[in-house]
DNA sequence: TCCCCTTTGAAGTAT
DNA sequence: ATACTTCAAAGGGGA
């Protein structure tokens, strides 16, 4: 498990974060500057919080290494620019200027932050702290850390205090007024702050800090007009209109994880029997209104619940073994990804840009859309989203991903994940397919390899069957190859020159064909993937082409597939082009 | 009523 | 080390 250690910035992130963001929070390293090892480290990784904020330090030779270039910034910011001028039009002008003008975590270099261990703030981090903070505001009459937070730089105004972040967007599974719960401090027991949450001291002063400073931040660039209108991906963590957040905790850890404030005797004691006492959040998960936090859910089981009804005898046995299942309920989810946060964020906008209400399209074009941002737009992202992992983390610190996989809760398995594998790695495999039962017994083949009567990938040596899209549409019924393999970054551009997703006709593989040929209206796309598939999502209608970006932060492979555009991919696009359905289904990753 | 779809990323398990 | 799988959000739609 990741060790939080103030002054190695941030362990959480995953290695591909890593490799592409690498730099992400180490900003207290470089500000710091203190020691020559930080130095070195800050070389290595260079900040994308200094780039983003100075767009000064962009030119890091790491960096630029590590990224590809930066691709058309007419390009996408002409998409943009319309799809903004919808949403200008659709919120009043919420949007102004860049995507997220007003995103308060803009950059929050300090991810060892508050809570961390030597978490001592150099004056940038601290500054950052305070764009960063501002949306953990924490009610009024809230602790202690009013008085500390001043003491920072922060001038936090009392009048601040109030939340001005109002979210109107609703999670999914979280109770709509989840956001809006003042966590008020009798809820919390007065004392000391979790072991494993040190209590951030100044290093000037030397008096403990609250680790988020609670008021909002001057800096807090969203109008108090506009920003009611926007759902913040953190939305439970955002201040609600004259709603306090989440109180600073005893200890001056504040966590915004509610539901880790307080402690309910039900909850303490799930918690004791899934973690080891050292791993239990010393709160509970559920605000005394019965209102979960939006991290730990309580799935309410429907089929679990509904299960234990039909076989009910209504016994006291029963009763007892339901209080087990509903202890059991509580389910610490997974901190969201930068897409997750993302997605939640912008969802909400595409849905009002577009006619499409089904997920799964809205999805897809967020997908696209999140090839399109920048690198210091996807930034900010997976900022946020480290800072998520980084409280989950805090909170949780004995939890672990594999709590919430199949049997930790009682949650189903998703039926397609578990075909998929046993289809591409039983006999649907066209490699399989040939070789396990060769041209003698194509009558075991799987139905694609056996219309082919041969597997290309197998002559190619290639992992995937490629089975070129008939004009029939005949492959829809392919099954399609594992998500492994599409977004497999190893993927050799070579095979894609012949090879063609069953079912997943990657609209990504060259990003410059965008450039070159009119790039498909997404409702078209949409259509198109509509068509793909019995049942499948409507035709969108979006009003502009905006969703239809290219690919911004190309991972490296796809870089280089962008400086070299394979001849496939202008087929694609050009197949794409025309009006002839495509088995689309937008995977965006086949080339990554 | 439950699960699928669809996306990316993180993190887990399996080989 | 690599490949593969699951889950996270979302909500319409299919079974």
């Amino acid at each position: 498990m990741p060790q939080l250690n103030g002054g190695g910035g941030d362990d959480l992130g995953a290695n591909d974060e890593l490799i592409s963001f690498k730099d992400e929070g180490e900003q207290e390293e470089k500000i710091s500057e203190n020691s020559s090892a930080e130095r070195d480290l800050a070389d290595v990784k260079s900040s994308l919080v200094n780039e983003s904020e100075t767009n000064q330090n962009s030119s890091s030779d790491s960096e630029a290494e590590r990224r590809p270039p930066p691709r058309s910034e007419t390009f996408r910011d002409k998409s943009r620019e319309s799809l903004e001028e919808a949403a200008k039009r659709q919120d009043g002008g919420l949007f102004k200027g860049p995507p997220y003008p007003g995103y308060p975590f803009i950059m929050i270099p300090d991810l060892s932050s508050p809570y961390l261990p030597n978490g001592s703030l150099s004056p940038t981090a601290r500054t950052y702290l305070q764009m960063k903070w501002p949306l953990l505001d924490v009610q009024a009459g809230s602790l202690q850390s009013r008085q500390a937070l001043k003491d920072a730089r922060s001038p936090s105004p009392a009048h601040i205090v109030s939340n001005k972040v109002p979210v109107v967007q609703h999670p999914h599974h979280v109770h709509p007024l989840t956001p809006l719960i003042t966590y008020s401090n009798e809820h919390f027991t007065p004392g000391n702050p979790p072991p494993h949450l040190p209590a951030d001291v100044d290093p000037k002063t030397g008096i403990p800090r609250p680790p988020h400073p609670p008021d909002i931040s001057p800096y807090y660039p969203l109008s108090p007009g506009t920003v009611g209108q926007i759902p913040h991906p953190l939305g439970w963590l955002v201040p609600q209109q004259g709603q306090p957040v989440y109180p600073i905790t005893t200890g001056g850890f504040r966590h915004p994880y509610p539901t880790a404030l307080t402690v309910n005797a039900s909850m303490s004691s799930f918690l004791s029997s899934r973690f080891p006492p050292h791993m239990v959040p010393p709160h509970h998960s559920l605000h005394t209104t019965g209102i979960p936090h939006p991290a730990i859910v309580t799935p309410t089981v429907k089929q679990e619940s509904s299960q234990s009804d039909v076989g009910s005898l209504h016994s006291s046995k029963h009763q007892d073994s339901k209080k087990e299942e509903e202890k059991k309920k509580p389910h610490i989810k997974k901190p969201l990804n930068a897409f997750m946060l993302y997605m939640k964020e912008m969802r909400a906008k595409v849905v009002a840009e577009c006619t499409l209400k089904e997920s799964a399209a809205i999805n897809q074009i967020l997908g696209r859309r999140w090839h399109a941002l920048s690198r210091e737009e996807q930034a900010k992202y997976y900022e946020l989203a480290r800072k998520e992992r980084q409280l989950h983390m805090q909170l949780y610190p004995g939890w672990s991903a594999r709590d919430n996989y199949v049997g930790s809760y009682g949650k189903k398995k998703k039926r397609k994940r578990d075909k998929q594998p046993g289809e591409t790695n039983d006999a649907n495999t066209p490699k399989k397919c040939r070789a396990l039962f060769g041209l003698d017994r194509q009558s075991l083949w799987c139905k694609p390899c056996r219309r082919k009567k041969k597997c290309v990938r197998y002559i190619q040596g290639e992992g995937s069957c490629v089975s070129p899209p008939s004009s029939d549409g005949s492959l829809l019924d392919s099954p399609p190859s594992s998500p492994a393999m599409l977004a497999s970054p190893s993927r050799d551009s070579k095979p894609q020159t012949e090879q063609t997703q069953p079912l997943s006709l990657s609209l990504k593989p060259d990003p410059l064909a965008h450039l070159v040929m009119m790039p498909p209206p997404s409702s078209l796309v949409l259509a198109e993937s509509a068509a793909s598939k019995p049942g499948a999502l409507p035709a969108a209608s979006c009003p502009n082409g905006a969703l239809d970006h290219p690919p911004a932060a190309l991972p490296p492979a796809a870089a280089a597939s962008l400086a070299q555009p394979s001849t496939s991919s202008l087929h694609s696009h050009s197949s794409l082009a025309g009006t002839q359905p495509q088995p689309l289904s937008l995977v965006t990753k086949s080339l990554e």
